[in-house]
RNA sequence: GAGAGUGUAGCUCAGUCGGUUAGAGCGCCAGGUUGUGGCCCUGGAGGUCGUGGGUUCGAGACCCAUCACUCUCCCCA
């Protein structure tokens, strides 16, 4: 047999998928999707979709070639062998070359971008990390930075998981100063490291050298202690980023939006500015908990050839909502049809697809046995998909010109016409 | 890239010390009712025991390899 590829997965109807694999439930997708979509339309915010695959080099420029990222993309040649591509490993460069590509400078206010869609990292899979994994995200560029544009996405991101009824989430935040002020910090931290460094563990000596900042990171308990006792980001702020972070921290107040400072909160890659943050959910998840993760990058546009441009954007790992989705999801998102239709014998066969047909053009949701069962087949089917209603149609029906509408839950029947049947179930 | 665990029916799982024809529950199919789903009763189908090798008189079980899944480390754009 093939299979899918190692971290894929299929996405199909909840009631072929297998029980605690929720993430492939085309429901719950549904349910996010457009939940997302509903939070974006509210503050302005349209779509950009941009292609899967890239120049190697937009993400190489883009993320910097000091980290991971280069063995971690999916990448090939052209037949030519004169261009590298790679499988987009996430969407913020593709969304700022698009930026600057499609001269979105040019018109006037913040451009305000969204994208939902797949992204690929060649990682090995665990809980809530596939190596195709979809994202949705939101880019807001522009020449302002700004926090309300902050305060603003963390208003809709709160919207966004109450409208999903998820309710364990943790903002976390962070400055991670500018180019003003972190160099600054970055020394003040190795000097602060050095006497440190023979109690803390091996990553943390290789960061030492080759990322300073993410040492703040380390997760390793006997690292703990030694990490609390260094500087602290927010402490060493130039005067511009501590202004900015503090009017931040005062829009979230006004809003009522928890948030808990952060100090040793990081982002891995270099171009991030001033504002960093992630959401982190609930039990549900596993070690990949980070349900969002996101942060202003003033630089970024530049980096890649473009205008001097400000940027604050997110980008949120879908699999991980879906799996912290509260468990009766799917039920309410259910998708099953209105209405099914049962027939006895040629003559009310013929008479149900036209009756189908009728009632699928004033927009009813309409299922008919296609194979000709018997009655009793035919409801235990209906039963089985789920339909709200089933009608039964013999030559009785066709005679009186009236149905039997079954509701399927009351298990109570009555005898209607075809525009009574029609106004029940757009009620509905 | 590293480690640990798991892999038996569509699903969840049992399978003793290596021993006859590999089981259960749920689901599925058929019947109990030729115009009525769920509950109940009766019957049935469905398995190369992940794959390939090896040990053995004999392997679902033991060994090796491999693939996949799960979780962790790593990394996190």
């Amino acid at each position: 047999m093939i299979e899918t590829v190692e971290g894929t997965f299929d996405v199909l109807p909840a009631r072929f998928v297998k029980p605690n694999r929720v993430y492939q439930q085309i429901e719950r997708w549904h349910l996010v999707e457009s939940a997302a979509r509903e939070a974006f339309r509210r503050y302005g915010i349209e779509e950009i979709r941009t292609p899967i695959i890239e120049k190697l080099e937009l993400f190489e420029r883009g993320v910097g070639t000091e980290t991971d990222v280069n063995k971690e993309m999916f990448t090939f040649e052209t037949r030519e062998g004169s261009e590298r591509i790679a499988l987009r490993p996430e969407s913020t460069a593709s969304v700022v070359r698009a930026y600057i590509q499609n001269g979105l400078f040019n018109h006037t206010g913040l451009t305000k971008l969204y994208y939902i869609g797949a992204q690929f990292r060649h990682e090995r899979p665990q809980k809530g990390r596939y190596r195709q994994f979809a994202q949705l995200g939101v880019e807001i560029i522009g020449q302002s930075d700004s926090p309300a544009i902050e305060a603003e996405v963390f208003e809709m991101l709160t919207w966004f998981f109450k409208e999903l009824g998820i309710s364990d989430t943790q903002l976390l935040l962070n400055s991670v100063g500018d180019e003003k002020c972190r160099p600054n910090f970055i020394a003040k931290l190795k000097e602060s490291l050095k006497d440190k460094l023979p109690h803390l563990c091996g990553n943390c000596h290789r960061r030492y050298e080759t990322n300073p900042l993410r040492v703040l990171d380390c997760k390793v308990e006997s690292c703990q202690p030694y990490l609390n006792q260094l500087p602290r980001l927010t402490d060493m702020l130039c005067e511009e980023c501590d202004a900015h972070f503090k009017e931040l921290c005062a829009m979230l107040d006004e809003r009522a939006i928890a948030y808990r400072i952060t100090p040793r909160l990081v982002r891995g890659l270099d171009y991030y500015t001033k504002t960093a943050f992630e959401i982190v959910g609930g039990g549900k998840l596993g070690s990949q908990n980070t349900i969002v993760g996101g942060g202003r990058y003033d630089g970024l546009s530049e980096i890649l050839g473009g205008p001097p441009t400000k940027g604050f954007g997110f980008a949120s790992g879908i699999e991980r909502i879906l799996i912290s989705l509260p468990d009766d999801s799917v039920a309410r998102a259910k998708e099953s049809p209105a209405l099914f239709i049962a027939y006895l014998g040629d003559a009310a066969r013929k008479h149900s697809f036209a009756l189908a047909r009728r009632l699928r053009e004033e927009g009813v949701s309409v299922v008919v046995d296609l194979e000709g069962r018997k009655l009793k087949k035919a409801l235990a089917l209906a039963d089985n998909l789920g339909a709200n209603y089933a009608l039964i149609i013999g030559d009785n029906e066709i005679q009186s010109q009236s149905y039997t509408l079954r509701d399927m839950q009351k298990s109570a029947q009555k005898t209607c016409s075809e525009a009574e049947i029609i106004a029940i179930l757009k009620k509905d």
